[in-house]
DNA sequence: TTATGTGGTGAGACCGGTCTCTTTTTGATA
DNA sequence: TATCAAAAAGAGACCGGTCTCACCACATAA
């Protein structure tokens, strides 16, 4: 087998013109597919080309073309569900746009999504997707339009920066979930997502993530128009694995008056919730409800069946996919915040406490 | 909002060097970080680089230096989680390499492959890892190699190509499954597989896919091994999405002795079975007992919890890419086949009958 | 016949780095 | 102060494409 023993340089533009006989602009106007060329040379070039296995160097195609048909896309995590999903609708958008797909992970670390991003531009992507991990730390965002790269934010959306996003309707989707709580009677509701953060103090305007800000805000503003007291009371961040979860779980469930219903903020977490009730024995929806975002595939096939905000997360990546496109291709557009509606999948994981009507006698 | 108003040229080594007034090639091993230069000088540029916001040009870096620092990856489908888990090793092994990382989704289509390597290839990727959809159609893989270029198969081998292959073990895997539902009891067991097939005849050899067939035989073997008549019987590929899975499953329980225990040969196909049985109304593993490959989520949340073949693909993935690595660095190694051992997670899918011993009595 | 295209081809600059080779500067030694 | 090697800086070729421009031959119009 020495097949693969002569690691001989690879054939160039100008190998073909020689064996062709032909000048190097010729071959490179034949081999390119620009320009005019007569039939009978493009077929000699062409059975040159065959003969030496030509592949064409798309390199050096990229630098003086300026265009590198590639995409870059800077995600938290493919691991997760939600991503992979999205990438996979980002990747079909390119392709029918004749794109390419690079991708970075950033495990939702600020540093490393800077060097991600660094290295993309480095790498001369025609465009950039990012799920940034904080909108508070947004210097090396700015450069990407610096550079002259189209972006487009993904999941989270970043005003001050002025460039498309792509997200849910976080708010919508929080409210919707929340609301469908309070109405089968929970009084005490809480929120768990996995963000992280330093200080245990929780200020709704500061968490840096849009998305997850706007959960809070809205599952927030269902209590509060409820008329239920203290609203954030119930708010836990740090979800970020099992042994974390189960604490946060059991100091909420220690409560005087322990939450009766948890809203999850993604699949993850709400998987991870879903094994810290069942490993303290409770039982789901009696002891406690749930509703998780995503509607990751675990969720039909638990006892109960999970309800869910259905986020279409496919559809959100093509669109983000197909937005970068349209800027790349310097397609004239406003700068917008695009938003795909979600909906709520009821299944069976929320109970209806308290008889038919809301009750009044709780607070 | 005119701060990205301004599309200006990229500024280069050119522009720098003019900036700190010294040559090209000064600013050049400044910035390149080769060479020597005196520290006077070194601030001088570093200070100039700055104040202009140089960003290297990788491109025109590879295109000099023949070193892309990326790595390909061809995967069936990264919406899978087998697949976003591997990618998830493989890019650890590849950053910590301080390589790249760039994915292509072939769909398990030789067509959508075949162009992923070949444009992989013009990229000029430093290496290249994929998941072959086919076993016998191999001439793109050969033009890796013949491009100069490292080859590190992923979950499939084909010994006839003469690389690295990272796989379970698979043959050994789905041995230890079906002899735990035949130490169980069961005398008729199925082997459920998502393989696309043409023609419905199915030929053990003639499977394309290394991963698929080796199972079946491992499977095949024990049902041979324990005296079982016809144990390619209740072998099914096939099972690509809900319906096609419902189908086989219907077909498979309208047998005159139907099935007793399902082998699942992916957590995709697994979560199909899992549904159609749930949707017959029948009860695992009272009615009916099955075993998944790959310890995904939502089998451990299951009623019952699934017994599973766990295969640790994130091991997988880093082992692939840090072959990989070793090849591009041209580190001396043989071509060897990787094995990654799986094992066996037994939670509560797999039904003890007909008492402890083996029956005879059944054929 | 001369002027004016125009399709087809070749020569060579260019993209932005790397890297080799040459020239200049430096400083230690005689 | 003269000598010389080593260190530092500069000039320019090169990677493999694209693309502008010049050129030629031949066709058509004046």
């Amino acid at each position: 087998m020495e097949d693969s023993a002569a690691p001989k340089r690879p054939v160039t533009v100008a190998d073909v013109a020689k064996a062709a006989r032909v000048s190097k602009a010729t071959a490179a106007r034949v081999l390119g597919g620009y320009g005019v060329v007569s039939g009978k040379i493009k077929d000699q070039v062409m059975a040159a080309a065959a003969a030496l296995e030509y592949r064409p160097n798309e390199l050096a195609r990229s630098m003086s073309t300026g265009r590198s048909g590639i995409i870059g896309i800077v995600v938290g995590d493919i691991e997760n569900a939600f991503f992979s999903l999205a990438v996979r609708g980002i990747s079909d958008a390119a392709r029918l746009a004749g794109f390419n797909v690079i991708i970075s992970n950033s495990g939702e670390k600020l540093d490393a999504e800077k060097s991600a991003v660094d290295l993309l531009i480095g790498k001369r992507v025609d465009g950039l997707i990012v799920t940034p991990a904080r909108c508070d730390s947004i210097d090396h965002l700015r450069h990407v339009g610096r550079a002259g790269m189209p972006l487009v934010l993904f999941d989270r959306s970043i005003p001050e920066l002025g460039v498309d996003a792509v997200t849910g309707d976080d708010r919508e989707a929080a409210i919707a979930a929340a609301r469908f709580m309070v109405e089968a009677g929970h009084r005490h509701l809480a929120y768990v997502s996995a963000m992280d953060v330093e200080d245990g103090g929780l200020d709704i305007a500061r968490i840096s993530n849009s998305a997850v800000r706007e959960r809070v805000e809205g599952f927030v503003s269902v209590l509060t128009e409820a008329g239920l007291p203290n609203p954030l009371h119930y708010v836990r961040l740090g979800a970020t694995n099992q042994p974390q979860t189960d604490a946060v779980i059991k100091r909420l469930l220690s409560n005087s008056s322990p939450p009766t219903a948890i809203l999850a903020s993604d699949s993850l977490v709400g998987l991870r919730v879903f094994k810290s009730l069942q490993s303290l024995g409770l039982s789901i929806p009696d002891d406690i409800s749930m509703i998780s975002f995503l509607d990751a595939d675990w969720t039909s096939v638990t006892v109960p069946p999970i309800t869910v905000v259905d986020q279409r997360v496919y559809e959100m990546g093509k669109l983000a996919g197909e937005r970068l496109v349209a800027r790349i291709e310097q397609i004239p557009l406003a700068v917008e915040r695009l938003r795909v509606s979600t909906s709520l999948v009821i299944r069976s994981s929320v109970a209806r406490i308290g008889g038919l009507g809301p009750k009044r006698d709780v607070n």
